[in-house]
DNA sequence: CTCCTAATGTACGAACTAGTACGTTAGTTA
DNA sequence: TAACTAACGTACTAGTTCGTACATTAGGAG
């Protein structure tokens, strides 16, 4: 255990590196992974680029540092979520929810998830202990489909994985691509007054997908 | 018109512009606007570099060229779709697998979207006639919508665009971030044994919301 | 056949950028 | 309080990368 609250040091090792990752972070976001610069990051802190090299040992290993950081928080945030006293049609539709509010509030790590993916995946594959787990998003996920099916409301069998991939697509989308989006049809995906419609949207999207049979 | 069917010339501007086109998008899509390297273009083609900055000005205009017939192709391609034959729940079900077989054969281009939302679509908000235009495929959903509308097929009124994206969501979700879901989940959404899976998968989810209301 | 220009190639420069060698100091410990 | 080390800063380098000045030639016009 660290000495708590400690009268602002000069020196400390957890600040500094706390600081990087966070203005690291934006960068990164902001601009991707080939976009950011190392001299930018080091600017944007109370320390200097050596600093960088100190704790973290190049680029790549820090754009790795924050990638972990920030797939860390969201296992986090999805740990607290509670739905087991909601019907399945009610849960799923609170799940998908809370995914949409999450993914709105956090562009940021949409925007990593995006970078990531135009290299590969090759960073995250290097994350080793978050490839690993399955994350708690989609226990939760499987928990509600069987209690919906063994009441009858869900229709069939679906996978929980695709269910979440289903939420996910619409929820990242909505973010991540509002800009291209946006320009071709003239409609801000993000705009505050639209905000309720796409979250209800989502909503019936996938009760309806759960409940009904086609004809 | 350009004379027909020269034999080769050594000189031939139509062809090097082409062909840096050619190359240049495979670039830009494999490494994104910063990671592509104007000298690989280059390299790659049977021409030098100063043809590049000859025929495009630099690599932003190169990008944004790209871009442009990006674009373009996937409008002509949209131009011949025809469901008009169809029932509305069957058409817009043949529209949605349309659009999926399309995302899937043109990972490049999903690279290029994803590429231009990190930047916010400040290139291709520079891509002057295409922006006006409004795509036919939004014209298509209208037209199905309003028949399953007046058919009594279709519920309630949804909006064209919204559909658009519902389906675009999960077709390039399924494409884009194929890397980071693989690498955490486990499971390659783009495997060739699942691929009937997810696109059944895709028409239900749309024909279940557009039949259907809550309850 | 000659001339002219669009098209092409070569070689280079200026600016940027990740990374490092080396020197310094705060804070802890004996 | 002396000494030791983790933490920090400065100044530089090597390599990359976009872009260009300058030289050359193919091929059509007259």
């Amino acid at each position: 255990m660290t000495a708590p609250a400690l009268p602002d040091r000069q020196r400390d090792a957890d600040r500094t590196r706390a600081e990087i990752l966070e203005v690291a972070t934006r960068e990164f976001a902001d601009r991707g992974y080939n976009g950011a610069r190392v001299d930018d990051i080091a600017a944007r802190t109370r320390t200097t680029k050596r600093m960088i090299y100190y704790y973290f040992g190049g680029k790549e290993q820090l754009y790795i540092a924050v990638l972990q950081r920030a797939y860390a928080q969201i296992r986090q945030a999805e740990q607290t979520i509670d739905v087991d006293h909601l019907d399945p049609a009610t849960a799923i539709r609170r799940l998908a929810e809370i995914t949409f509010d999450h993914h709105e509030a956090h562009p940021d790590f949409i925007r990593l998830v995006s970078t990531e993916n135009i290299h590969r995946a090759e960073h995250l594959s290097q994350a080793h202990d978050l490839v690993t787990l399955n994350t708690p998003a989609i226990q939760l996920i499987q928990g509600i489909l069987e209690r919906g099916h063994t009441t009858g409301v869900f229709h069939r069998d679906a996978d929980a994985i695709d269910i979440h991939m289903m939420i996910s697509a619409y929820c990242f989308f909505r973010v991540a691509n509002r800009h291209t989006f946006g320009t071709i049809f003239g409609r801000d995906l993000m705009d505050h007054s639209t905000r309720d419609h796409y979250r209800t949207m989502l909503g019936d999207m996938i009760v309806r997908y759960l409940t009904t049979t086609n004809h």
